[in-house]
RNA sequence: GCCCUCGUAGCUCAACGGAUAGAGCGCCAGCCUUCUAAGCUGGUUAUAGAGGUUCAAUUCCUCUCGAGGGCACCA
């Protein structure tokens, strides 16, 4: 919000002051570095545009910054107590206390919808994720991907996009057959045939579940071909109902559509994606499988797109998958959020679309890989060995806010470690109830100040004066624009850090300013936890996280 | 060998090219007769190494070392 603003004041005041650069350097020069500054100190917001100019000009910047400062508007001047340049050349802003302490019932009256912005222009955005093969449970690495993309998700809506989340489902291929075979194998060991189990195999304990809910009859190893065909739709639907059971109701993940692989080609989207290669000449056979010439367009070789089987690829169907979110369903962009296994598809996917020619944005967020970590040696996770913590056993154990909080507090690129044998223990300390506590009190206080307050009628919002108490209320002003950034950059993370540091300044101004002092109701205080409430609740929600009045 | 990502405090992680590199956990010392001590205050310790670009580098570029992942007519 505020960003946004002194980007506009400022770049309105270089167009006029010097008119020839705007169409010399074009727009963004104007708008290089607006941010908030770190330490009250130094001005609430900095931007430096006054030595982005100077090289340009061959000026000093300090004069540069002097003269935009003189040409800002007295309306928009009033806002700040104090505008001035500073070497080598920012432009520090600082609020004034007056605006600032306005700002309260601002935040108090949007209720609900501080925090929410229209820069989204109700651009279609849809945002994959999870997308895990319905061959075995989710595990805990899916978890960051999971979070990940809810968040994203709700901060989009938030800000005007029109979002929708989306699993992609693999219903058909090769992973679907060996889970088949592992299942019937097991089932025909439980019932007291001497069958091996060969390593291709699924090795985990959940193939023996599995097994248990069948009922086949009497069957032999030798009819396995035919009995694959015919359990293999059956095994399919527990798993991806037992999958939608655990998103839906463990980690309250609402997907708007469950994409099934199998739809592309009943749709014939497979098909048509092959002609619209032909057509364009990036296809061609070699050694009986047909390929794609992605290295034409940033590949280091080319695809597969059908073997020589006759079988199509994985990545055939991927292709056809988004030439369907981007042409057919018409989305503007598109985020897949990917585990780093899946790495090298990044580069060929964006190869494909840009052959294509298809409209629109295509981001690929990559998440890193969880380490699992028990008695400081690493265990190794593997759907085919069958060693692997599921996430449900995590949020069963830890609870869905911990949980939550615990993966989105970390960058998508970090390589984080887990360990086993202290998630619990460390999750008695996750700064998820830092969070919460602040939240609890604020309801605390503010119920007994109601119970306290005689109809004594809403004073006026007087200036804040307390250190402490402008502490808060400059960091609540900056909910906005930080999620109107996260949209472009998807460093999620910022938000529960955000939080955090919301939770701490409250803290702070908790121990310092009386709210109730000896009966009597400070009003203006009243009005402060209730913004910061607003503000607590709102990012907590966004998180997914949980809300509570008391603890 | 090639490609992607990472290397920050004792540990797990932040830092949108900017000003004094921040939290939590751990450890040490304090703070509850008044609104929730799941809190507050103080102390403790860090940018893997070497160059380069820049007024400014944890951030960008190059190289070295180390870690994870990917290099299939698997998905």
């Amino acid at each position: 919000m505020l960003k946004k603003e002194i980007s506009l004041q400022l770049k309105r005041v270089c167009h006029e002051l010097w008119p020839e650069l705007k169409t010399e350097v074009g727009q963004d020069f104007f708008f290089q570095t607006v941010e908030y500054t770190k330490d009250a100190s130094f001005g609430d917001i900095s931007s430096s545009i006054a030595l982005q100019l100077s090289r340009r000009l061959s000026r000093n910047p300090l004069d540069l910054a002097e003269k935009i400062i003189g040409s800002l508007s007295r309306n928009f001047q009033n806002k700040f107590t104090r505008i001035e340049a500073v070497m080598p050349g920012f432009i520090n802003f600082t609020l004034g206390k007056l605006w600032l302490s306005q700002q309260v019932t601002r935040i108090i009256e949007a209720d609900r919808n501080y925090g929410k912005g229209d820069s989204g222009q109700n651009e279609k955005v849809q945002v994959e994720f999870i997308s895990a093969n319905p061959t075995g449970p989710i595990h805990l690495g899916n978890g960051r991907g999971a979070f990940l993309g809810d968040t994203l998700a709700r901060i989009f809506s938030s800000q005007g996009y029109e979002a929708r989340r989306e699993y992609y489902i693999n219903d058909i291929g090769n992973q679907l057959e060996i889970l088949a075979e592992s299942v019937i194998r097991r089932y025909l060991q439980k019932h007291g045939l001497k069958v091996d189990f060969p390593e291709r195999c699924y090795q985990g304990e959940y193939i023996k579940d599995l097994a248990k809910k069948l009922t086949l009859g009497n069957v032999k190893l030798k009819d396995l071909n035919r009995l694959k065909k015919r359990i293999k739709e059956k095994i399919l639907k527990i798993m991806i109902d037992d999958i939608q059971r655990m998103v839906q109701e463990k980690l309250k993940i609402r997907f708007n559509k469950w994409y099934y692989e199998s739809e592309l080609y009943r749709q014939g989207a497979v098909k048509n994606i092959l002609e619209q290669l032909k057509a364009k000449d990036l296809i061609y056979k070699q050694e009986g499988a047909t390929w794609i010439k992605t290295s034409a367009f940033g590949d280091d070789k080319d695809r597969v797109a059908i073997k020589a089987n006759r079988e199509n690829t994985y990545f055939l169907s991927d292709v056809a998958y988004h030439w369907n979110k981007f042409v057919e369903r018409g989305f503007n962009r598109v985020v897949d959020i990917w585990g780093a296994d899946h790495q090298g598809h990044v580069i060929r996917m964006q190869a494909v679309k840009k052959a294509l020619g298809w409209p629109g944005r295509l981001d690929i967020i990559i998440v890193q890989l969880v380490r699992l970590i028990s008695q400081n040696k690493e265990v190794k996770m593997s759907k085919r060995s069958g060693t692997f913590v599921t996430l449900e056993e995590l949020v069963d154990d830890v609870g869905l806010d911990v949980a939550r909080f615990f993966f989105l507090m970390r960058s998508s690129d970090t390589h984080m470690d887990f360990d086993l044998d202290l998630a619990k223990e460390k999750s008695e300390k996750n700064p998820v109830y830092y969070v919460q506590y602040a939240h609890a009190r604020i309801c605390s206080i503010l119920k007994q100040s109601e119970l306290r307050k005689i109809s004594k009628q809403p004073s006026r919002i007087e200036e804040f004066d307390h250190q402490a108490e402008i502490d808060l209320l400059k960091e609540l002003l900056r909910l906005p624009d930080l999620l109107k950034d996260v949209c472009e950059t998807y460093e999620v993370q910022r938000l529960p850090f955000y939080t955090i540091k919301v939770a701490e300044l409250f803290h702070n101004f908790y121990t310092q300013c009386r709210v109730i002092n000896q009966g009597e109701v400070n009003q203006n205080r009243v009005v402060l936890i209730k913004a910061t409430r607003v503000v607590l609740r709102n990012c907590l929600k966004l998180m997914g996280v949980s809300v509570p009045n008391s603890m």
